[in-house]
DNA sequence: TATGAATGAGTCTTCATTCAT
DNA sequence: GATGAATGAAGACTCATTCAT
């Protein structure tokens, strides 16, 4: 699953083939379906570990945290953190851009619900004017950030974790 | 064209068939080949001419505003225009997730960038403040705006105008 | 007819499309069917035009000689420098190897009737062993002279014409 | 591999279908890429087959025989047979005749070298006249024999044996 | 005579999936 | 648990051929 996450993480669900993983794995093709049934089956498996991953290294940040705004920065920098540097990273894949992910856009969504009520409910504290509406707050906040990975090439002087405070700097009034 | 840039646009490179833009377009798969030599070709020329549509609608939108933050307002608006009101919606999709994509990565980059640096353009003028970053404030304002169509839904409330005027709330200090 | 036989010599039937064979005649694929009814068909009078031209040109070599042995010579020489000075190179395929040349085998075959028969007759007058059959003895002449398209590359030390005559030499006792 | 290497035998490369070996084979089209990753490749091993094949052929002729005539002729002999005496045919065909075996050409020729040196050991021991070029002599001689398939049809009066001595005796002096 | 556009059958190749061993 | 081998549907692409203009 491991293995599954890095190449689902990086070519998209498309173009990683069942082969692919066994291979990272040391294994045949075939191998794969006496642990899992299809291939959505190992991708909903990786999707839900890593957005189980992603949901604990938020909870785990903002731990501790009173003010919404601190909490909204520590969520970024761990979203951030878990998004970019890569290793094992969380599939985060919009179901919108794949045809073949939209027989799965309901469990994909169910899977990625809780996480987005963690954030969901640290916008509802925050200080906005009222003319935002927070549903489109919490949107556009995640929506830069599940955008990184498109543009973003790992260099010293922007870590992870600086785009994600820059992105709540930009935010807070 | 618009058939294809439909299909690519709402299914993903990899899951559009050149029968299924053969088929949208009323003729047989074989036939596509008259006017493209290949799939790429397709979807470089519908990318292009996405792009250039939304160009043309930002630089039609902020023509004769003086106000940088006004400006970014038409901008966006426009944008969440081009990008939602399907019919013929500019693909704007992200090299990131699909490896048949990376390998036409640097031309969709190069068809963007002058579009990149027309918002680069306003981003500049804007008045920031100084721990502000204005090459990432561009990344999660375009992130922002490009992630949209993942999980907009046409709704009356909501016009595509509304989320781009709410993005700039969102931002203006 | 020109730029067919050149295709067709340098690529063989298969290879040969009839876009190429258009492009190079300076018009469109649909266009060569005003002029020939099918592909086979257009082979075919490349064929007989490239039969007919080596005939001549053998036939124009060995008038006047009355030396059996001195007439095979100038054939040879012939038939080399029309095979390997490339121009318009005769086709010589052989339908042996091209299952799409085998439906024209028969008419391929009448075609080289003629010049087997000139060949034939010159090797009937040699004066040879009388363990050796004259019609193995010419089907193995013509074939050394057909493969050569397959080994020789110019070459300034051997002409086309030296590689017609030293086979004679091999073969004269 | 034996029914590839009667189909490429025997209807050339471009004509023969990875369905038509397949079925020959009792598979399905898309098994064969189990076993072989391209046509090209399939082909390259029945070739490489083939060589091999017709080279151990002629070694095992050649062993013992001390006059070079004797082994041309034991040479020639053991080739005819390799090659006419169809049931695994060698592929013995020539680049020249098809652009897409062109692209195989180096490595054709790379497997063919070493039975090309077993012929020109032998050629080069023949007592042949002064102005005889050895090396033409060697390409004229496997011309004749490899053009054969082109004309040959089984008859009990001519079997291949006898048209590899017939070979010879025309070059003897 | 030539063009532009389309056809449709056919080609190689890929890949998720199955299953006996 | 894993392998080897196969399946079969689907995909991009090619090309001889047709035909209205």
């Amino acid at each position: 699953m491991q293995e599954a996450a890095k190449l689902f993480g990086s070519q998209g669900f498309d173009a990683t083939t069942i082969r692919d993983i066994a291979a990272a794995a040391g294994i045949l093709g075939g191998s794969i379906y006496y642990h899992f049934s299809s291939k959505e089956d190992i991708f909903l498996a990786v999707h839900s570990a890593g957005i189980e991953s992603i949901t604990a290294a938020v909870l785990s940040a903002i731990e501790g945290i009173e003010d919404p705004w601190e909490q909204l920065e520590a969520a970024a920098v761990a979203h951030c953190k878990a998004l970019l540097s890569s290793g094992e990273l969380p599939v985060l894949v919009s179901p919108y851009y794949s045809e073949s992910l939209k027989g799965m856009r309901d469990q994909l969504i169910d899977q990625r619900d809780r996480y987005d009520k963690i954030i969901a409910g640290i916008v509802d504290k925050l200080d906005l004017p009222p003319n935002i509406n927070r549903s489109v707050f919490r949107l556009h906040f995640l929506g830069a950030l599940n955008w990184m990975p498109t543009w973003y090439r790992p260099h010293p002087d922007k870590p992870p974790a600086e785009l994600g405070r820059q992105l709540v700097a930009m935010l807070k009034h």
